[in-house]
DNA sequence: GTGAAAGCGCTAACAT
DNA sequence: ATGTTAGCGCTTTCAC
C-alpha cells in the first residue's frame, strides 16, 4: 500500500504491527500447543498477519527447521506421456502431509540423471521417487543412496530399493477369467516380448486361469507381437488364420487390441459378437476410443504413486525398514469388447 | 566416512579443511570473476569440498540471495496428459538459465488453483508459468498478479496477461494445402465445437486455402462433429454419403480422424488411395498408430512451453513488458494417409 | 587479495 | 505464559 518499494512483508514486520515477540508470531502461526498463547495475542497477531499480508518463507522456515518438506521425483515420464498417474497420485498423497514433489524429468541417459539427482539433493529433498512409464528392472544412480529412495513402477535387479509394482499376474488372470466368464475356452493371447515383467506375469496368469477350468493352453494361441498397433495386427491376422482360430482374445497391451481391431474388421468379423477382445494397461486415448470400446485391464498409476510416497514417508519416519517389493492391484475394466 | 552422526558438510567445513574463509570458498565455488583469489588458494578449497563431498544448500543460497531460481508452472496437464510436451519444453528451457520448474498440478477448482499459486508464492517462486491441456480462455487466480505470469497454450479474456498460443489459422492453412497438393478439390472439413479458438483458427486457414486455389468453400462440406473417435465416425459418415461425397477429409483432431478411419474402412474404402484424411493435433498415440499413419498437423507444445520460459525470463529480466500474445507454428507431419 | 561480520526470514531453546 | 536469543547455511559489503 505504502509508496515506497515492495518489501516482503516478514515475521518481524507483523510481531511489531501486532506489538508482540517474533516467536509469538511464529507460535500462533505454526499454531504450536504446547506453549499457549493468550487469546487475545492470538488474534492481534492473526489480524496483524491478514492485515499485511504476510506469506511464510517456505525457504526460510526449512532452512530454521532443517526440513525441506520435499520429495523429490525422478522420472523419464514428463517425456513419455504413458504413466502420468503416477505424478498425480504422488502428488495428491504428499500433499497430504504437507509435502510437495519437486520433479525432475529425464530420459535415460544416466549422466543426465545423476546430474538431476545431484540437484535435488542440493534442494534438500528429503526422500527420492524414482518412476518409470513401464514396469521394469531399472539402473539407479549410486547418488540416490544419500537419502531414502523408492520405486514406483520399476525395481532394481539387486532389490537394494523397496519398490511398487503392478501385480501383472493377477491382472492376467483376471482378463482370463473375463473371457472364460463369458463362455470362450478358446482363447487367444497376444503377449509382448517375452522378457519384460509385464510379459511373464500376464502369461503366468493367463496360464494358471485356464488350468483351473480345466482348458490346456494352447501354444498354438500363445503369440509374441511387436508392442505396436501393427505388432496386434500381424499376430492377430496369425491367430485368425489358424485352422481352429480363438473366438477370444487377450492383448498385452491396448495398442495391440488396437491392432488386433483392424484385422479382425478386415475380416467382417464383430466385435464381440463373431470374437472378444480384452486388452491391458486402459490407455485411455485407445480403450475408450475404440469402437467398441475395448474392455481391458488397468494398470494401477495413480495407487502406485500413492503408495510410493506412502512407503517414503514411512521410511523416513523410521515406522519401515525400506526394504521389499509392493504389488499394487490391477483391476479390470469393463466396456464393451467382450 | 567418520563413524560419528552425518552432518551434511556446509560451507565453513570446507573452509576449515581449506584453511581459508568462508567468504573466500563462497567466491571459488560461485566463480566470482570480481574478486580474484590465488590460483593456489583456488586449488585448495576445490580440493577439500571434493574431498569432504560438500554439497550447496540451495535453500539457504536462496535465502541469503534473496533469489529461489525457481519458477512455477500450474498446470491440469498433469491430470490430463494431453500436453505434456509442454512441461518437458518448459523444463529444458529453465534448466538453461538454470532455473527450476516447481510444477502444481490443478484440476479447474478455482480455490484449489489459488490455493497451489499460494503455495508456489510461499516458496518464492520468480514467476508463474500457467498452462492449458486444450486452447482456450482460462480465469487465472488474481493472486497470479503478484508476479510475473505468462499463460501458455491458453489465454485471458480481458489480455491482462501475456501468452503463448498455437497458430492455428495456419495449421489450417497447412492442413488444407497438402491435400490440394495431393490433388482433392473437394475436400471436407470436419471441425470441433465451432467456439472454441482451435475450430475458429482452423476453419479460417481451411477457407483462405481453398479460395487462394479458386476451390469455392462447401458448406455441406463442413461438418462440425463431437471431438471423440464416435463423433468423427458419425461426421465422415455422414460426408461419405454425401451425393458427391469429398475426396479428402480434414479432421480438426486426431481422435475425430480415429472414427473417421472407421468410417471409410466399413465402406470398404482405402486410405489414401480412394480417399485421404488428414488429422490435427498429431497426438502419438492415435497418429502414429492408425494404419495407415495419420498424417497430420502437430500442436508445439514443446516449443511453447520454451517460449513461456523465455518470455518469463525477459519479463523478470525487464527486458519485456510481459503483454501481447505470441503464436507459434504448427508444423504438419507426413505419414501415410495423404 | 583475503577475511570479518552483518544479515536473509524463520524456529526453538532457554530465560523470564 | 511470553519474550530473548542463538543459530540454520549462505552471500556480500567493507575493512585490512
Amino acid at each position: 500500500m505504502s509508496e515506497t518499494t515492495r518489501r516482503p512483508v516478514t515475521m518481524a514486520d507483523v510481531a511489531r504491527h501486532a506489538g508482540v515477540s517474533r516467536s509469538a508470531v511464529s507460535f500462533v502461526l505454526n499454531d504450536r500447543r504446547s506453549v499457549s498463547i493468550a487469546e487475545d495475542t492470538r488474534d492481534r497477531v492473526l489480524a496483524a498477519a491478514a492485515e499485511l499480508g504476510y506469506r511464510p518463507n517456505a525457504g526460510a522456515r526449512a532452512l530454521a527447521k532443517k526440513q525441506s518438506d520435499w520429495y523429490g521425483l525422478v522420472t523419464e515420464i514428463v517425456t513419455a506421456p504413458f504413466a502420468v498417474d503416477i505424478i498425480k497420485g504422488a502428488q495428491d498423497r504428499a500433499l497430504v502431509d504437507e509435502k510437495y514433489l519437486l520433479i525432475a524429468s529425464t530420459e535415460s541417459d544416466p549422466a543426465a540423471e545423476t546430474a538431476a539427482i545431484e540437484r535435488l539433493l542440493e534442494q534438500r529433498v528429503e526422500g527420492l521417487l524414482y518412476a518409470a512409464t513401464w514396469h521394469r528392472a531399472v539402473e539407479i544412480p549410486e547418488i540416490a543412496r544419500e537419502v531414502p529412495t523408492v520405486l514406483v513402477n520399476c525395481f532394481d535387479a539387486e532389490g537394494r530399493y523397496p519398490a511398487i509394482v503392478p501385480d501383472e499376474r493377477t491382472g492376467g488372470r483376471r482378463a482370463t477369467e473375463r473371457l472364460l466368464a463369458a463362455g470362450h475356452r478358446r482363447i487367444g493371447f497376444i503377449n509382448l516380448d517375452p522378457d519384460i515383467p509385464a510379459a511373464v506375469g500376464r502369461l503366468v496368469g493367463y496360464h494358471e486361469v485356464l488350468r483351473e477350468a480345466g482348458v490346456a493352453p494352447d501354444e498354438k494361441l500363445e503369440i509374441s507381437g511387436h508392442a505396436t498397433a501393427d505388432g496386434g495386427y500381424t499376430a492377430a491376422s496369425a491367430l485368425l488364420d489358424l485352422a481352429d482360430p480363438p473366438t477370444a482374445i487377450f492383448c498385452a497391451n491396448d495398442r495391440m487390441a488396437m491392432g488386433a481391431y483392424d484385422a479382425i474388421k478386415e475380416r467382417g468379423l464383430r466385435i464381440p459378437q463373431d470374437i472378444a477382445v480384452i486388452g491391458f494397461d486402459n490407455q485411455e486415448l485407445i480403450a475408450a476410443y475404440l469402437r467398441p470400446g475395448l474392455t481391458t485391464v488397468a494398470l494401477p498409476f495413480e495407487q502406485m504413486g500413492a503408495r510410493g510416497v506412502d512407503l517414503l514417508a514411512a521410511i523416513i519416519a523410521g515406522q519401515s525398514t525400506g526394504t521389499g517389493t509392493v504389488t499394487v492391484d490391477c483391476p479390470l475394466l469393463e466396456r464393451a469388447s467382450v
